[in-house]
DNA sequence: TTGCTTTACGAAAACGTTTGCGTGTTGAAA
DNA sequence: TTTCAACACGCAAACGTTTTCGTAAAGCAA
């Protein structure tokens, strides 16, 4: 087994000081060709690779940013890391994941935990439990204590930060609104609880484009589902007690879920009931019929959230060089767009 | 902006020395009461916590562990992840992800990268390239470093350290003949190239149940799709010039796609053509019809492997104490089970 | 008072880097 | 011969900890 060599053994076992490797390892100019060469041969012949940590320690960053999900087990997040590390990659950064499983109090371990030296900068998406008990001390803290913070998809007006989001409202009305250019009349909505900001958002946007085409919005044709809930039960009660002729899911578990459903209680998708989910997931691709579903590009999420952060800790080192800190964040939206399948079709 | 507080600070504010802090913080009895007291009242106040990094630098160890996969967006790698997460973070540890991209030189790339300090050990599944270059080097490499490698599902028997696999031929042996067991006599497969190693035992164990029953083995009904291939056209080929009554994939992807072929061939399934997956994702499970599958426990696969990791960790400083290195690895095999679906009904 | 043990603290080394600055040696110009 | 610049290198501080060891001061017994 051979250990790691570090500038000190190569310094000993040429008799030179620490200083003179390292130098000699960086071409300073400082150093004659002769030692210069002859610790470049040494180094190389025991594979010298300088410590990341002494380095990050030295530096004061670690080149390493954290990103904190609600779950791994959701194509959307999945997709999500994918554009973050991609980006953070290329940028010469390494992704901590971390897993809140919705949980408070898991999110605000991680953050405290992480937020001394570990990381540079946090991406994160908040749990439901954060959302619903509008508890954001422990990023706030973070951020007050000038480390960088990108939230994306589950956010907060409460937090000043840069912000990835893509505009859940309007994406929800395009939806609905082309469910209605279809020619239907009676459109159900499988949604969630009202905390889940992204749940809210898309019931808002069905709302107004039922409004908005003088359509009533009947209570009875939304559900809003929460996580206890057994939703087969719900939405075949949904399905059984009103005569829908589409049906907008928030979420595109709900989407097949319903579809599920409705097989089985004789509704075909699409002659007699049009679904269009959210998400545009191996679900909604692959399921029969395929899901006609909004498409909220998570790679690019992830891939704009990641640079917002990286840009913005390239930033700070200039920042901090006249002493003046400009805080100036930004909300990016990314655009979604209705992918039609099988799911759907004119009435 | 109340940037974090050090030890130095602390010492300097009280006006008594960089020990007298770190002791009093530790609650040593060589501090007096008083001084103790003082100390961590004034550290609470200024929310001191010790920085990860500089403890990282003394103990030589990060806390942080590394899982290297082919690619994310992949149900059960994603759920590899959630079991490496949570048993990590029950321990202490943090977890790093990398992405290979079935790509050999940024599998190289990052370990060599993570080796030097960042992280105490890696989880890895080979990439697909590396695989086919059977070029392992960068594993000897770390591992002769003394740095723990467990290595799961897509493994290679010429590196020695701690795996965590299932029995793929074993699996899908027992898949085939439960095909076989209902009665299906022209069974097809559809596979992966040999050299990705889970693949080739899928095949090794289909073909084995075959003969086990004393059926032919015939090859026009094997398909090994390359990643290149347009897979759909191949599936479509394999169907409509041979009459299957079941079909075996090695992965939910070609299972799908599968009974989305033979749909359109006017082919029903399960009726027409029995079909068993790979993997239990989310499609096997949401899709109409739903997949029987074999079901390969990715969150058990990923804490397994974890846990090993980190039982290593733990052991290392035992071992070193010694001066002598006890190397007995050991390969787990986490069991698969049948999860019989829609998509198979007796002959 | 002398000598000893506690008590309570500080100095310094160590982890592995980088880098500004000081300095001894060499050679050439004056 | 003196003076000075250039060269080549080492020292030491710094990043933020922990921990061993050394040592003043205080207390106590003789």
């Amino acid at each position: 087994m051979r250990k790691k060599v570090t500038l000190k053994q190569i310094a000993k076992e040429l008799d030179i000081s620490i200083s003179t490797v390292s130098k000699s390892l960086k071409n300073s100019a400082e150093i004659s060709e002769d030692t210069r060469q002859k610790v470049q041969a040494f180094a190389k012949l025991y594979n010298y690779k300088p410590n990341n940590i002494a380095l990050s320690l030295k530096n004061r960053k670690s080149k390493t940013i954290c990103i904190i999900i609600p779950e791994i087990i959701h194509h959307f997040f999945t997709t999500i890391i994918s554009g973050v590390e991609h980006v953070a990659k290329e940028n010469g950064y390494n992704v901590l994941v971390c897993l809140s499983d919705e949980s408070f109090d898991k999110e605000v371990i991680n953050m405290e935990m992480l937020a001394n030296g570990n990381i540079d900068g946090f991406i994160i998406s908040l749990s439901k439990e954060t959302q619903q008990k509008k508890d954001f001390h422990h990023i706030t803290e973070v951020i007050n204590q000038g480390m960088p913070v990108v939230m994306f998809d589950r956010i907060t007006n409460e937090i000043l930060c840069d912000k990835v989001i893509i505009d859940d409202n309007l994406a929800a009305f395009n939806a609905t609104q082309f469910l209605i250019d279809q020619g239907h009349k009676s459109i159900g909505l499988l949604t969630t609880q009202d905390h889940v900001s992204v749940g809210r958002l898309r019931t808002e946007g069905y709302s107004k484009a039922l409004k908005n085409n003088e359509m009533e919005v009947n209570a009875e044709l939304i559900v809003k589902i929460d996580d206890a809930d057994d939703f087969e039960e719900t939405i075949t009660h949904l399905l059984k007690n009103n005569t829908l002729d589409a049906l907008f899911a928030v979420n595109e578990l709900f989407a097949v879920t319903a579809i599920k459903m409705a097989a089985k209680l004789g509704i075909k998708v699409p002659d007699d009931l049009c679904v269009i989910g959210f998400t545009d997931g191996i679900i909604s691709k692959y399921s029969s019929p395929s899901i006609t579903t909004v498409r909220q590009n998570g790679e690019k999420m992830g891939a704009k959230a990641a640079k917002m952060l990286i840009d913005r800790l390239g930033l700070e080192e200039i920042e901090n060089e006249d002493g003046e800190i400009i805080e100036h964040y930004s909300t990016e939206v990314i655009e979604t767009e209705l992918i039609e399948r099988e799911s759907t079709q004119k009435k």
